[in-house]
DNA sequence: ATGACCGAGTTGCTTTTTTAACCGAGTAAC
DNA sequence: GTTACTCGGTTAAAAAAGCAACTCGGTCAT
């Protein structure tokens, strides 16, 4: 599928993942303002300008994991069979999502993605900069749905649908439940949400 | 001693080192001149111009070991003590020398390091650039011995007695015995060696 | 309230690396 | 005997990374 892989590529992949697990590592052992930048541009062995050319901000360091994602809802819309109407293919899509244990949809007990989130969700200044995010992500939704206040509506209750049950599947799994136990629960309730949209 | 270690220069010396033992592992697996360049670049992850930044040719990927010492000589006679001659000055650091057991002076038993010497005299190009070699030592010590005649016949008895010292302990190793077992005989040869010299 | 410090992010300049293209010698095919 | 490889080695331009010094907002002590 993507191959295209030269050299330099690699190995700018390879330095953005560095950056990034040595971020994480970091922040979820000592907490997100306990690290300064320094100390990671260190821990990954890279200078400062360099870690800011990667990511804008000190958020998106932490954030990179949802907004790698950017952007997803409207592909799927904008990719799909020309004979599926597009709530439909979003709810495949998320159920997709679920069969893998996908992150970003809330089903995974893997330890170090349930700290990951509490990361996420405690710290305010990461919680906002996520809501943010949400707003770009629905807007390229909405454009993808077309153009008026009804692509704008089904737009925001989409992406609410979504968020909604990724945050129903961690706080069950936050609750010390597995993944494996919350999946049907997670399917039925992805069922029930996205059949209330159509 | 040295320690102006910036990220720059670290990292320098490292992709020094990845392309080095990329070289030497290859060559030791499929001989020197059934591997390209092309190859070593590609298995040490950098392009063909930087790794001919590193190496002016594919000989000094294997030569290295011993460039790096190339005048060695020359600066212990230049750094010892006024009042030690400069014989005895390299006599103590061919013994230091096999003391820890350096490379350099055949008392080593590494596997590694045993068939890297046999790749070394058995591949005519090496062991011909490597002769060329002995040869800007042999006047780095020359110069410092002084100037004229006897400064350069003193230089070339002192490194034609480095290297039979060598070639002798590393045929021991050969032939299958140990490191530690040669060492005794190893310092005698080398005391008479050097005590002949003066 | 002033001055010293720290942390996030930036800027200009230099060094290092990649890329793609090439040269020149050797060599195997036809 | 030309054509087409392969391999060692080079070149020029562009991308990426490092470095040092800076801004700017906050915090803390005097």
């Amino acid at each position: 599928m993507n191959e295209p892989t030269g050299l330099r590529a690699r190995k700018k992949q390879r330095t953005r993942d560095t950056i990034a697990d040595a971020a994480v590592s970091l922040f979820l052992e000592r907490g997100f303002d306990r690290v300064s930048v320094n100390d990671i541009a260190a821990t990954a062995d890279v200078s400062k300008p360099t870690l800011f050319r990667y990511f804008p901000t000190k958020e998106d360091l932490v954030l990179h994991r949802f907004t790698d994602h950017l952007g997803e809802a409207a592909r799927v819309v904008r990719d799909r069979r020309p004979d599926v109407d597009p709530v439909t293919a979003l709810h495949r899509h998320f159920l997709a999502g679920l069969e893998r244990y996908d992150p970003v949809t809330g089903l995974n007990d893997h330890p170090e993605v349930v700290a990951f989130h509490r990361l996420v969700f405690s710290t305010p200044s990461l919680a906002g900069r996520l809501a943010q995010y949400r707003i770009e992500d629905e807007e390229a939704l909405a454009d993808a749905f077309g153009e008026g206040i009804r692509a704008r509506l089904r737009a925001a209750q989409v992406l609410a649908v979504q968020r909604v049950l990724a945050r129903a599947n961690w706080q069950k799994i936050a609750d010390g439940r597995t993944a494996r136990d919350v999946h049907p629960e997670a399917v039925a309730d992805a069922d029930y949400a996205f059949d209330q949209l159509k």
